[in-house]
DNA sequence: AGCAGGTCCGCCATCGATTGCAGCCTCTGA
DNA sequence: TCAGAGGCTGCAATCGATGGCGGACCTGCT
């Protein structure tokens, strides 16, 4: 019987803590503040510190949002969780808005338009501060109404065709040169390569770098060994790579467009009775967890997911802090990881 | 020059939506709320539907959230997204969470405690609804004072020791059943158990499962063939492994606590020239994402993780309408997966 | 003593949407 | 013609925190 606050139920209110405190709300509101903190008496800070500490007082951030219009919130799209290559970027991204005092709000989109504006409209209603997008396609009109409404938008591992908005995305030309050469280097020229989707600017940068990348080595790519999956998915690799068995077409190996497709070719050469690399070799795209615990372990492109998470989120804050995108595109240099899954060609 | 509404910069509001349809505020939310839009005369509704439309209106969440209490948002805290059991649990429950409306907010607390008391505070600051928990140790007074404070929390993939809230887990009696049976069937009797952490309740339960359902098959489980990692990685298996390999005592089988744990045997056993399966056949538990691309593919118990999550979102969504918690434990039923790292002993 | 200047704090409007209450208007029935 | 009953809509308070404005009080100086 101590008082009558907190008789609430839900946590205490400023005016609870006023109340205890002897003082104004407002007055609370400052000593809490920080930035407002020297406005107040310090012997009065200590009390309404007391008083908060007290209460459990935790402020109400909805209230305080309304208020001065920021969220502290960033938004982000990915097409799907369960893609391997996500969730090192969203820690990348979460470690570094937290650093900040921002939160960050996931939904997943599943590439489906339908759910893309849903979801872009509640984040909307949301007030995030800002929005990161993992789900960019070349041609995306989405992008053009955001930057209309004036929400900070950062393009993440994907960028689109006429990029209005700073994007992070590895650099592909240099990873597929990589991966290139290093066949090469060990005596292939019948390549082939399973390409990711076109929509995607990393479905065409990697199979146009593939295409480049073999001409600087003196081998003029063969059409007949170029196939082009429908998803970025293991199941579209293995069937890419049935087509590419059946077309009789001989080869020695397979530049995968990520590590999905190379698996996915695991899969189909496996089922033919083809040991990797004995017979072919794969390289993938990505590393992601787990690459060198396959059968055989994945010789691949290193992209640092996380760190593009982590720059891509600085990126964010850099806009969110001084309200002009900078319109910058940041590609981060892969790495080579030589594991078991190439060899130099047979006879 | 029509008017002066969407002048604001930042989306319309109410009013503007009031001013241009000619109509009070309130008439407004009114029409498009829909349980109260019987309120409002049918020609009303539709000029406030075109005047939204045209102003490409969406409703404030804060200040809805701020008058009604409800932000229509769940909370969640996971150790770490980059496991890969996570993933597909985080997937259940916000496809079950957005068919009611609710949205989720994740965050990783690296089982910190220091930061997860930081992350919980910001979530009740936030408002959420309800608190799912992926991060309960056997001990967990947090849950308590969660509680107290009356929030709807619910208990995902591990619970605690005294739970006084509902959870949803794996039946992990039932999955070591399966593995030890399977390895017993192909005459195994010198099975070691590389164990999880006993602080949480899946690395307890595991361990006592496994002495009993030896037991069951008439094998004293022996202590020397018994490892306890200090935590559910690939690090830490490989750890207990050769911890296990020093020991001298020899077995023919390792009954890991996970998947992860699994795989460091793999890399233990490789690191030593012993083949899985056989020198050493191994059972992993959880059946993650590429346990079937693994050399040699991993024989595991297969945890309905996605079913998981949408499950412990039921219960959630039921909480949250009833304000009554049921306090039940659910507990989802494995399947034993056959792969290739288990075969029977070399004679 | 009187005044300038500074420190500290209270008052009140405000962010945008919701909702109980009240009032107006129209329609019905006597 | 008028009372009564609904159907619609407007009014104003409210959720909790913020911040501009102004006032009270104190200090120090002339």
């Amino acid at each position: 019987m101590s008082g009558t606050e907190e008789m609430t139920g839900r946590g205490a209110t400023l005016r609870d803590v006023a109340n205890r405190a002897r003082v104004h709300p407002s007055t609370v509101s400052r000593a809490l503040n920080g930035s407002t903190r020297e406005l107040v008496n310090p012997a009065t800070v200590r009390r309404i510190l007391k008083a908060a500490e007290a209460l459990g007082y935790e402020p109400n951030s909805l209230a305080r949002s309304l208020k001065t219009n920021r969220t502290m919130t960033v938004g982000m799209l990915i097409p799907d969780l369960t893609n391997p290559v996500f969730p090192p970027i969203v820690r990348g991204i979460e470690d570094a808005l937290a650093d900040e005092g921002y939160t960050l709000v996931l939904a997943n989109t599943d590439g489906e338009p339908a759910k893309e504006r849903r979801i872009v409209g509640a984040m909307r209603g949301r007030q995030v501060d800002g929005l990161l997008l993992a789900t960019a396609l070349r041609e995306y009109p989405l992008l053009d109404d955001l930057a209309a409404a004036g929400l900070p938008v950062v393009l993440v591992n994907r960028t689109s065709e006429h990029p209005t908005v700073p994007s992070v995305t590895p650099d592909d030309h240099a990873g597929m040169g990589m991966a290139v050469r290093h066949l090469v280097s060990l005596g292939h020229t019948r390549i082939a390569h399973v390409a990711g989707p076109q929509l995607m600017t990393t479905g065409l940068t990697r199979y146009n770098s593939f295409l480049s990348w073999m001409r600087v080595a003196g081998i003029e790519p063969d059409p007949q060994l170029v196939v082009f999956a429908d998803s970025f998915k293991e199941q579209a690799g293995a069937a890419a790579c049935e087509e590419l068995l059946g077309r009789g077409a001989d080869f020695t190996a397979i530049v995968a467009a990520n590590d999905l497709l190379a698996l996915g070719c695991y899969d189909a050469l496996h089922a033919q009775q083809l040991a990797v690399p004995e017979n072919v070799s794969v390289v993938g795209h990505n590393d992601i967890p787990f690459a060198d615990n396959f059968g055989p372990p994945l010789t691949t492109v290193r992209i640092p997911h996380y760190e593009i998470g982590v720059k891509a989120a600085q990126l964010m804050l850099e806009a969110l802090r001084s309200r002009s995108a900078s319109l910058v595109a940041v590609h981060l240099t892969p790495s080579f990881v030589l594991r078991a899954s190439t060899a130099a060609p047979r006879g």
